[in-house]
DNA sequence: AAAAAAAATGAAAACGATTACAAATTCTAT
DNA sequence: ATAGAATTTGTAATCGTTTTCATTTTTTTT
């Protein structure tokens, strides 16, 4: 079914409808009316890349994301739901573990001529500056969980530092004092902020963070695991709390006390930060910061949407605030309930 | 940049250019130099709305998931990855709750013209059947987790009877005879056998299943909890182990059990289904039954693949074998470690 | 060196829509 | 009834490729 054979069995020129399907209302009621009766019963649909063709408009964004897993899932579907309500398909790609591979898969992206580009992202290195750089010249843009300052494109991002800070203000009220911290990889610019809160908040309080008290992990369990281990071994006095700035790594530190035989909370207890789907259902349940992935992706949708439909837009740098999430997992210390 | 600017910066025909890009082998080696010096040059990239149109090719499929969530993860990663390298798009749509909407996105990406359509069910009602017999007919498909026998669409499933079987069997040679049973919902057709498979494991060793062992629930974590919660207290001797359809039923249970003082699997043995990557870390570490996400989705993004290639395929239906993963939630009977 | 065969190139017609612009039709006001 | 305006419709060019077929160029054979 092409527009030309409706356009014959409704007896008028292809022209006229093109005009019934864009909604042109140059068009007689009663010409309209034929026309898609005619499109109705042949169940016919434009071809979406002849119109593109002359529209040069592929109606597709590209999602990049470092991969498609829990973490991310509500983000993928706010977006999803907003480019689907404004006529958008979503193709997607993701980073996998090598950034080679990534910027490969970017580069795939812009070359199917997607329109624009949600790029959630786990770290930013100069070689990625350098081909977002360039892809921006063609393809608009807006970045998730990173910004760029120095190039001019929009991010969606949470306020690591206010949530960071919230996370110590809770542990600190809870009167612990020797608290340890198990950082996040140190080329992730954003959660860094995570790890100056951190600091911030205890040299505000006057306290003193023995080297050994400081771990880095990779966001993962084991790193977790480790970070905790290295944290108990390093003949420092142990914690009597632990923030993990993540809530994987904090699960998996909570995995080596309960190993060694320490209890959480009432030994030692452990901040998350993330509030990822299994926290509230983990024993105990974590305490931790939480994240609204449904905001982060409805406005990062929202946001290259506003783009494509005034060429510009409102704010270049969205950030969102983190909420404080109590649950078990911290305990006040010197409180013997549990 | 266009094929004409190509063309005219190498002072040869379109033709010549497009034969050039297409790796056709009647063109003289130093016009081929030639014209890929201005290709890399210009940087340019054929407009692929443009030969979609004249070769009929979208080069892009559908990915339809009912969430992307966890436990897709993997799954949705390893089709990104076979569709990727075999120069194919991925654009995605999601399920969500209501299958209104699910047959309305699976409309949506069949009119974007996507070349195939991979469809992992959650369930399928007579209302699918209808609207994918209809898809079908223009669009090729596979369907993960389901099949429609009655139609002709290939489908990638795994043996879950073979699954819930060797669950059953470790219960059982563990020396569990009071088993109860968190059962999938009873539209999924696939899981359902789970069911059939805990009943006829129970009946061959002549065990009894009072009514109140036997809980549905609908996969989520809350539903496990509250299966456990009727299990406990429908006035049945309190089972030994329980038999979750599920991971995340598997979790609400033992968090059920845990809230009302019962240790797990010290009182009572837990088995999960699925494992999800927070198998592993969960406390106790579940046993469970293992699926090969990568396997499925590798499987089915080359099931169609193939049949784009040869216009069939080998094998209308794929089933996978799952695999028993012992760890901590199952305990012998009587023995008192932990 | 000419004829025949093979190889390389180009001209032009698709593909299926949209959209200026022109043409035809209908309406309004005299 | 008719000029002029307003409304509808159609013609044809266009978007950027690919591909058929014809033509030109090169190579081989005699």
């Amino acid at each position: 079914m092409t527009i030309k054979e409706i356009a014959k069995l409704a007896g008028v020129s292809t022209a006229t409808v093109s005009r019934v399907i864009n909604g042109d209302l140059s068009v007689k009621k009663d010409t309209r009316a034929n026309v898609e009766k005619i499109i109705q019963k042949t169940n016919y649909w434009p071809n979406l890349m002849a119109r593109g063709l002359v529209k040069k408009k592929t109606n597709i964004f590209g999602l990049m994301m470092p991969r498609f897993d829990g973490w991310y899932s509500q983000r993928v579907e706010a977006i999803l739901d907003v480019c689907s309500r404004n006529k958008y398909g979503v193709m997607i790609a993701s980073g996998l573990a090598k950034y080679e591979e990534e910027m490969e898969n970017l580069n795939l992206l812009a070359k199917q001529r997607v329109e624009g580009i949600i790029y959630s992202a786990a770290r930013i290195t100069p070689r990625h500056r350098e081909i977002i750089a360039q892809i921006i010249e063609r393809i608009p843009m807006v970045l998730v969980d990173q910004a760029i300052d120095e190039l001019n494109v929009p991010a969606i991002l949470q306020d690591n530092y206010r949530g960071a800070q919230k996370a110590m203000r809770h542990l600190l009220e809870c009167g612990h004092r020797r608290i340890a911290f198990i950082a996040p990889p140190q080329d992730d610019i954003e959660a860094e902020k995570r790890t100056a809160a951190f600091y911030d908040a205890m040299r505000a309080e006057g306290l003193d963070v023995p080297e050994g008290h400081f771990q880095r992990g990779d966001f993962s369990i084991p790193s977790g695991s480790q970070g905790m281990e290295r944290i108990l071994e390093g003949g420092d006095p142990t914690p009597t709390a632990v923030f993990a700035a993540n809530d994987n790594m904090a699960i998996g530190a909570i995995d080596c006390l309960i190993r060694r035989g320490l209890r959480v909370p009432q030994d030692v207890s452990v901040m998350g930060f993330d509030d990822i789907a299994m926290a509230r259902h983990f024993l105990p349940a974590l305490t931790t910061v939480h994240q609204d992935q449904v905001a982060m992706g409805t406005q990062a949708a929202e946001l290259i949407i506003e783009y494509k439909k005034y060429k510009k837009v409102r704010l270049k740098k969205i950030i969102l605030e983190p909420e404080l999430i109590v649950r078990d997992s911290v305990q006040r210390l010197g409180e013997a309930r549990g």
